[in-house]
DNA sequence: CTATTATTTGGTTATTATGCCAAATATACC
DNA sequence: GGTATATTTGGCATAATAACCAAATAATAG
């Protein structure tokens, strides 16, 4: 494989795996509808304030969000909308998947 | 958040975090153009065939591929093939991200 | 049945991720 | 300046990942 696919496979799934974490992914589809404040998460996600800040750092790192700083608080948006559209694929998948677990507790074994 | 959000978000964000592995991206990118099987893997991401072996395992646990023993291969194929819709929308977050730092170094700072 | 090839699994180790608490920082308000 | 509020950072404990080697398993070939 050659160097440049290798550093672009690295950049791409450092994107991905910035959204594979549940509360990565919730703040991720929160900032669809609008910009928030840390304090926001806290309450949805219901974990530590310097849990949230750590994880919208990671979503920030990975080029997802970018924030401001306004007054006391510190607001983030999405930077790049269409991560929003993986949504449906994703459900795809775990569609599927479930239906293949049926599937498999029909056919016995 | 109600329970079923929290399952939701888990369920998505598995299959997520399962292709934000490099080795893992190249492997659904690589399934993208048709069945491979184990050794190819193996040759192309230069790792151990039991490394290779661990990785389709994940996709399989998150619902992204599935297996067929032909002979003494077996041979893998994507299961829900959207996912490869997502490359062009990674592409746009690192391209963004880019350009943000050269903004950043532009500015001095 | 034995040897060979392809793949998976067990076990170990090193690295990274996650979450909390306490402390540091930044801003606004009085 | 002193206090209160919002957020980030340092430190730590624990859990999850990732990679390798060696051994186990499965299938074919001889």
């Amino acid at each position: 494989m050659d160097e440049g696919r290798k550093t672009y496979l690295e950049a791409k799934s450092r994107v991905l795996k910035a959204l594979g974490h549940p509360t990565r992914l919730l703040i991720a589809e929160e900032l669809g509808r609008g910009e928030r404040c840390v304090c926001e998460f806290v309450e949805m996600a219901g974990v530590d304030y310097s849990t949230v800040s750590r994880h919208l750092n990671v979503l920030k790192q990975a080029g997802l969000v970018e924030d401001e700083k306004r007054g006391k608080q510190v607001f983030y948006r999405l930077r790049v909308p269409c991560v929003l559209s993986f949504m449906e694929c994703l459900e795809q998948v775990i569609r599927t998947g479930a239906e293949e677990r049926m599937k498999m507790i029909g056919q016995d074994q």
